[in-house]
Parts: structure tokens; C-alpha cells; sequence
RNA sequence: GGACGGGUGGGUGAGUGGCUAAAACCAGCAGACUGUAAAUCUGCCGCUCCUUGCGGGCUACGGAGGUUCGAAUCCUCCCCCGUCCA
């Protein structure tokens, strides 16, 4: 790879319209979109994870959507492998690389990397599942804080889950995670990356996200959910967590359980907590150019090109 | 018209004399987060003042009075809602 290449991130919270402004920015720059987002990386899961319909992937080309089976567990190391290689690939093309992000962590892991951590033991986890289930949280954040007190400070006694990678990776190096921490990161070179960020005034944006799980629902998501059933993909599929796929698929499992109606409000709201996360973590990152609106409005776009334009 | 049941903070709802600005849950807001991240977890959540303290003041449990050192909790009247009887 020579030199500097350049690297457009857009990012924002769910419904801010960050493929919109993408592929109308891919158009107009001869880019391709790059996706970051953690559930469109699943195959079959289309509708409720918001992937462009076919048609519209195919006039601008499209990457890292679909590179995983339900059953997968794919994770930010997955990513960033992967990431890397499709920005080479497009680089080496001499196509700039517009990356739309809803993932905080796995744009992360791509710009600055991650430590030199041994990946997940799916039998280990199983141990310090059940040992979590017994005995509760707190008692295995106990045994963290003998094993990794630094790390220990900085887990809640009852987040399981970050305890149990704490814990893993522990007892897989034989030292304490926080110790390795901050080691051995590469972050992302050979690149100059220019972030924009999409933030819509909080009340439009919340309507925005009812409407747009409306639109999926009208788009047939119950069927695709029906059809991933009759498919065999397991209730305990990772995908099957993502926002909605979880409680439409509980909805037909039992249908004596609730109204579709009130399923999709559900969903909704859900959807507006989720948002409130993503933005509680993109508000840390840092050198955005941020664009109070909708990446779907003229105006945007003009702005989100003039400061592309700006900076070559 | 009569008989019960009920009206509590944005919502649901506990509380039946002081430990109650009022449980719990939800919603909301804010935050943390390097291999599950659309996940997981944390804090705040009546108003207000300052010397920011397990600090002060004010307002609050349908309304108005009353009993009491003290009331969301007891009494009286009124208003509203639900069910039942006429």
C-alpha cells in the first residue's frame, strides 16, 4: 500500500441515515461503502438489521455484510481482520473507502486495534457461565479481583459478561488482563481517516426509528423471521439477540404471548435505548465533524461533500 | 337513587399514624464499556438554595376542612372513576 490513502467514516446512531449519505457520497466520489455494524455481518438477518435491499448494494459496491452463518459467532477481532482486508483491496483499486458505523467497538478495533489477547474458549466460558448461574456475579468478580484487582476495579461485581472475558482471558495467559492491556496494539496505518458524524435533534431522530421499524415490519420482518425457523437456525443463534429478531421470534413461537402491535412498539422502543447507547459512545470519539441532521437531507449531503472535498 | 371498591410522583403500583420526597418496576436522562457490543453494566430521576452536606427551604399522595406533638395513612363533607343493585 502507498502513501496516504484516505478513509471516510460516517457514523451515528441507528435511523440518522448514515447508508443514504454513504452511497450518495460513494456516487459522487467513485467510493465504496464499507460496513461496520455488528448484525448486517450476518447472513439471512436482513430486514430488522437494515441492509440496503440487493438492488441498491449492487449500483455501488458494497463490503462486509453477509460474511457469517447464524450459528457464528463472529467478534470485533473477526472484524477488523476483515476490515482490513477489504480496505487494502479497495485502496489497491485506488477507490476512496466510505465505512458507515453503528458499532462503536468494532470501528475501534479497526482504527486502533486491539491487544494481543487470546480470543474467546467457548468450553471455558461454558464453566464460568454456570459457575456465574450458581453462585451469582458477584461471586465470580470475587475470584476476579484475586486474580486481576486492577482489572476487577473496573468491572461492576454484576456484569457477568465482562467479567467472564476478564476471567477468560486470565485464566488463559496465566496474568492479569489488565496487565496486557495497552500492548502490542497496531492501529489502522496508511490511511487518513476523516470522520463524519450524522447527530439528528433527538426527538426527530426517535420518530425516524418508529417509522423506519414500521417500514421494515411492512416489508414482510415477521416472514423473514418465520422463514429463519422453518430454516432450523437455533433460538440461541447469536442473531436471534439483535434488536426485534428476539421478540418477533418469541411472538410466533407463542402466539398466545402478545399482539403483533404491541411487538413492534416494543421493538421501537428498544430501538430509541439502543440509539441512546450508540450516541453515549460515539460522543467520545474524537476529531468528528459533526452534522446535526439526517443523512438523507439534501443538505447534509452537500456539506458532508464539502468537507470531504475540503480535506484532499 | 342505593351498595361496595378505588383515586399516590411521567406510567404501573406498594405503603394504612412518625423510620416516607414516599418501595418496586417501567419510561426518561446521563454514563461506562478492547473478541457476545443491536450485547453487558452503572448513576440520576418533585422544585429550589447554598458553605455540595448522610445540608437547608418549599411543594406533594383527587379537593376542602378537621383530629393529632406528628397524616398519603384517622374523621367529616365534596368531586371523579369502576363494578353491582334499582
Amino acid at each position: 500500500m502507498s502513501g496516504e490513502c484516505r478513509l471516510v467514516v460516517i457514523l451515528g446512531p441507528t435511523a440518522s441515515g448514515k447508508s443514504t449519505l454513504a452511497v450518495e457520497l460513494a456516487r459522487k466520489t467513485g467510493g465504496e461503502v464499507v460496513c461496520c455494524d455488528s448484525t448486517q455481518i450476518y447472513r439471512h438477518f436482513d430486514i430488522g438489521t437494515g441492509k440496503l435491499p440487493i438492488a441498491d448494494q449492487k449500483r455501488i459496491p458494497h463490503h462486509l455484510t453477509d460474511l457469517a452463518e447464524p450459528e457464528d459467532v463472529f467478534t470485533a477481532g473477526d472484524y477488523r481482520r476483515q476490515a482490513l482486508r477489504a480496505l487494502e483491496d479497495i485502496s489497491g483499486r485506488g477507490k476512496l473507502s466510505i465505512l458507515t458505523v453503528g458499532t462503536g467497538l468494532y470501528l475501534r478495533a479497526l482504527l486502533e486495534g486491539l491487544d494481543d489477547l487470546p480470543g474467546r474458549s467457548e468450553t471455558l466460558r461454558e464453566r464460568l457461565r454456570q459457575r456465574a448461574a450458581a453462585r451469582g456475579a458477584e461471586y465470580l468478580h470475587r475470584i476476579l479481583v484475586k486474580c486481576d484487582p486492577a482489572g476487577a476495579a473496573q468491572i461492576a461485581p454484576r456484569d457477568t459478561q465482562k467479567i467472564i472475558r476478564a476471567m477468560e482471558v486470565c485464566l488463559l495467559t496465566g496474568k492479569p488482563a489488565s496487565e496486557l492491556r495497552g500492548r502490542n496494539r497496531t492501529g489502522l496505518t496508511g490511511f487518513r481517516v476523516l470522520k463524519i458524524g450524522l447527530m439528528p435533534p433527538r426527538e426527530k431522530l426517535y420518530a425516524q426509528i418508529d417509522r423506519r421499524v414500521d417500514a421494515m415490519y411492512e416489508l414482510g420482518w415477521v416472514e423473514e423471521v418465520r422463514s429463519l425457523i422453518r430454516q432450523g437456525i437455533s433460538a440461541n443463534a447469536k442473531p436471534f439477540t439483535f434488536l426485534g429478531y428476539g421478540q418477533i421470534r418469541e411472538h410466533i413461537a407463542n402466539a398466545a404471548s402478545s399482539p403483533l402491535d404491541a411487538v413492534v412498539r416494543e421493538i421501537q422502543k428498544e430501538t430509541r435505548q439502543y440509539a441512546k447507547r450508540q450516541i453515549t459512545w460515539f460522543r467520545r470519539e474524537r476529531d468528528v465533524h459533526w452534522l446535526a441532521g439526517f443523512g438523507h437531507e439534501a443538505e447534509i449531503e452537500r456539506r458532508a461533500l464539502e468537507i470531504i472535498q475540503s480535506q484532499s
